[in-house]
RNA sequence: GGUUCGGUAGCUCAGUUGGAUAGAGCAACAGCCUUCUAAGCUGUGGGUCGCGGGUUCGACUCCCGCCCGAAUCACCA
């Protein structure tokens, strides 16, 4: 039984004794005691002073004396402020929660639910590399399914490649027009910057002949019609939908070069997949069942044959799923693929991570889904993020202001070997290969984080002539926490093993906890709430913000007091323990992030 | 114009279902390393919580109106 449910039951038997109040859940006002005041937990006692009729500072002073005579020891001090009845804790409860805090491996993560979560991310087009808002999704991605995971929840990662239409076919045709066979080998490029420069290269060319053609006396939307480059490149499109082998085996070469470049940065962000879909095998599921929904009157033909559902009685517009010509749009698309994912696996809950500016899509896809007759439709999730915008506004590939994540990571590490350089070259024995690594981690770390704790709902800024930060509210600063306490528990050596029993497991009762102990196991205790509590909001940044929190505690409580040095065995014992705890709980909370921890640094 | 989401310190951001004097970090300034890692700790200054009403013991939080910003309302994805 968590220290709420305690306190409330203790709360509700005091104020039936008292006042005979049957007090309900919502009327028992617990909240953790402001720093300011003396107490651990505070009870709100205005919804009780109607009933008692007595002033609030009378009524928490009796719920206080109540409770101090009628809580088995729980409660050891009490005051009371006008309204709020703080109440101190036993030091005996709490080394107890230590010890089970310790003796549990799973310390936070939540049992087995039983039900399968699927959590599609990424989703990038093979037609560019990835940059900043890809970093987002994907960090966010891939940790709010570490955060289901610790919730109970069978997760399944699946990433769907937007991998065919016109943008990959302006890419290819460039590289034909104009890349003279270059390939990764030959330039030294990755595959996804290679077909990036080409996606690149086709848009400046075609700007040329649109403004040649405007030249000609051509209006401008006819020239962007007509530009021969757009031609051959829907040419090239209708080709690939025929199976026409030449294109397809373009298509493939060039699509496999982005792979191995998308493999990469997935593999240096540390993300990673379960399932991947390609939207080149899910479109034509996707067009069967618009076939299905037409045949059974859920959507309708126009006279010129393109495709439609009617969302008016839904208070949406109507919307197309096949154009004239029979081909497939997006939403299409995702018909398909959810169908697949469905046959494929027992989905309880299907979440997409995608940006904002796709809200109306998914509306419009739980529509659809449900009038097809799925019963996931209406439940899905849309996980909507909010931009990474620069201090000029929104990225735009095509006019080249993105933050490439290659670029940028290259630049974190950077940074972090450099600031490191005086600091990691002092610690005993190191390496040059332990310095890198620990160089990796601390700059991934300080990245991940400085992108995990905004709240995911809300648009970010980052400005490029700012270097991400490595002090303060960051991510190194908890891997320092961190890094600093294995430096510790490494000098302390096998006493940790003998000073657990000796501390937990006899005479609790004799040791009265220092302030800032009590603080931080009270933090530690709050860990699963967090977890959970992060779950159901899908926000990473919860996790960061208590993960630093424990490493504020911890900061404060090592800069106060000795561990090692302290000459009270006992005392000396329990904070060996309390540090290897925070740790613990350091080492998870970031871990549900994706941010790994260095030993040293 | 309709819908949705935002507006909190100079900057970047927190602020659980309404609770005590609205908090961090950065930047600025002032201190703390003969003691377990100073990427740390302590302190100072910095606010009309966009504006105006309302609800009540109590409003950054809930309701209404207005102002500002973003996204969206495609035979793009």
């Amino acid at each position: 039984m968590t220290l709420e449910q305690q306190l409330s039951h203790y709360v509700g038997a005091a104020v039936k004794a008292l006042y005979g109040i049957e007090a309900d859940e919502k009327q028992i006002q617990l909240q953790k005691t402001r720093a300011e005041f003396e107490g651990n937990m505070t009870v709100v006692v205005f919804p009780f002073v109607k009933a008692a009729r007595k002033a609030p500072q009378m009524v928490a002073q009796e719920i206080g004396e109540w409770l101090m005579a009628n809580s088995q020891q729980l409660i050891a001090k009490y005051n009371a402020v006008q309204g709020f009845l703080n109440l101190s804790i036993a030091d005996a409860w709490w080394i107890a929660q230590l010890g089970a805090i310790h003796a549990d491996p799973a310390y936070g993560t939540w049992p087995a639910n039983n039900r399968l979560m699927m959590v599609e991310y990424s989703s990038p087009n093979t037609n560019k590399p990835l940059h900043l808002g890809h970093v987002r999704n994907n960090l966010l991605g891939y940790s709010i399914a570490k955060i289901q995971e610790a919730n109970g929840w069978k997760v399944v990662k699946t990433n769907i490649v937007n991998d065919r239409g016109i943008h990959i076919c302006k890419s290819m045709l460039a590289w034909l027009k104009f890349g003279q066979g270059e390939t990764p080998e030959s330039s030294g490029k990755k595959g996804d910057h290679l077909i990036g420069d080409y996606y690149v290269r086709f848009d400046v060319e075609y700007k040329a002949q649109i403004k040649q053609l405007m030249a000609q006396g051509m209006d401008e939307d006819t020239a962007k019609r007509e530009a021969p480059l757009m031609k051959e490149a829907q040419a090239m499109l209708l080709k690939w939908e025929q199976g026409d082998p030449e294109v397809r085996a373009l298509w493939e070469k060039m699509n496999n070069w982005v792979y191995a470049g998308f493999d990469e940065t997935y593999r240096r962000l540390g993300v990673a997949f379960d399932k991947i879909y390609y939207e080149s095998n899910t479109y034509l599921e996707g067009k069967k069942e618009v076939e299905r929904g037409l045949q059974e009157g859920i959507f309708y033909r126009r006279a010129d044959n393109s495709v439609w559902a009617d969302l008016t009685g839904d208070g949406l517009d109507e919307k197309l799923l096949l154009r004239q010509d029979g081909t497939s749009v997006y939403m299409t698309q995702d018909i398909g693929t959810a169908k697949l994912r469905f046959k494929d696996y027992p989905i309880d809950k299907m979440v997409y991570v995608v940006g904002n500016e796709q809200e109306y899509h998914f509306k419009v896809l739980s529509l659809l889904l449900d009038k097809l007759g799925f019963p996931f439709g209406k439940e899905l999730v849309h996980f909507s993020y909010g931009m990474v915008e620069l201090p000029n506004g929104k990225m735009k590939s095509r006019e080249g202001t993105v933050v490439d994540a290659d670029d940028l990571m290259d630049a974190m590490v950077r940074d972090a070997k450099e600031i490191a350089r005086d600091k990691v070259n002092t610690l005993p024995d190191i390496t040059e290969a332990e310095a890198d690594e620990i160089a990796r981690k601390v700059g991934m770390g300080a990245l991940k984080y400085f992108i995990l704790k905004v709240d995911p709902r809300k648009n970010m800024l980052f400005n490029p002539d700012e270097s991400i930060d490595f002090n303060g509210n960051t991510g190194p600063f908890i891997q320092y926490t961190y890094a600093r306490i294995q430096s510790v528990l490494r000098k302390a050596g096998d006493s940790v093993i003998g000073s657990r029993f000796s501390v937990l497991g006899s005479g609790l009762s004799v040791i009265g906890l220092e302030e800032k102990e009590l603080t931080l196991i009270q933090r530690l205790t709050e860990y699963p709430a967090a977890v959970r509590q992060a779950g159901e909001d899908f926000s990473p940044a919860q996790i960061a913000a208590y993960a630093y929190n424990v490493a504020c505690d911890f900061n404060s409580f090592y800069h106060d007091y000795s561990i090692l040095n302290e000459e009270d065995p006992a005392k000396r014992s329990l904070r060996i323990v309390l540090s290897d705890c925070v740790a613990r709980v350091i080492g998870s909370a970031m871990s549900l992030l994706g941010i790994e921890m260095p030993e040293r640094m």
